[in-house]
DNA sequence: GCTTGCTCCTACAGTGACTGTAGGATGCAT
DNA sequence: ATGCATCCTACAGTCACTGTAGGAGCAAGC
């Protein structure tokens, strides 16, 4: 397995479709990633193609990464420039994820409450007429819900 | 408690302002909703300001219900077509708020996923420096993922 | 050397569901 | 008459991309 210590490693060279390839990140994904500085300007040839190596490779992966686990943009900015100092604290990572999980599990108790209400509403359709609809009177009566669901909001 | 069946209520004129407190629907919110359809063009004064009924206030009240719920503009609007023809079956209502239903499990399933690998990661920090992040090295590989935590997408 | 077909380039518009701003007109109370 | 709240239109901004138009580069086959 390769180690980060070999030392003439050739780094082969990357066109953008190549690092598509490699990540699963969109080519315009790629473009939209530099343009907002997740990524940084790479190598040009002559006629003004990208060229990536390796250390794009792996930036990109983690960008890609704290994306699907669902960061924001701001969030992987900053996790980025801590990365790059190694010495310090990781006590703002930490902050960082730990907010991220406070949100998702605030996501999943007002989703529950949805989920919730939904089921309610649906059981109680008795597929009769849409005078007659239960759903549709839910709909416009927020008194009829058993739960203070809120907004979704996302 | 008022019954639609009031024959001769007065039907207080609302401007944008006040329906707009007597709904929770922000001003602009509502001259968007009328701009995409949802809120029909309103009569005007001679002056050019919206002037609201009670069937105003009720679509909105409709409206904002389900969007709290997490529906769709585009299925509210079919809603509301929908509650305009009472004589209909209510299937397509049932199958709308259904649809709705097993989006929000799938989400509420993948924030699930999330929410398991954002609390390992957390689990694992040891408060140290950069350098030795668990939080870190997580993003930058998704092998030392415990799920399949796929991308969050919303 | 030429054509074919793929890859790449920039620049900009579109998505969804709003929110915010600029700049002006109206309405009402004092 | 003045001041202030409310209203108007029109348009830009949000987030994280995705899609499109229109053109140029590059390798392989003929």
């Amino acid at each position: 397995m390769p180690t980060k210590s070999s030392p003439a490693k050739p780094a082969k060279d990357l066109a953008i479709g190549d690092l598509a390839r490699a990540t699963g990140v969109k080519i315009t994904t790629i473009r939209f990633y530099e343009s907002i500085g997740l990524m940084p300007e790479p190598a040009r040839t002559a006629a003004g193609r990208r060229v990536y190596g390796e250390a794009h490779r792996r930036r990109l992966i983690f960008v890609r990464h704290a994306r699907d686990l669902g960061f924001e943009v701001d969030a992987i900015r900053e996790l980025l420039t801590l990365s790059d100092r190694p010495e310090q604290s990781c006590a703002r990572v930490d902050a960082l994820a730990s907010q991220h999980l406070a949100d998702v599990e605030e996501r999943i108790a007002r989703l529950e409450l949805l989920r919730t209400e939904l089921t309610r509403m649906v059981k109680a359709c008795r597929h009769g007429r849409v005078g007659d609809c239960r759903i549709l009177d839910t709909l416009a009566d927020h008194g009829r819900c058993a739960t203070e669901h809120g907004a979704v909001r996302d």
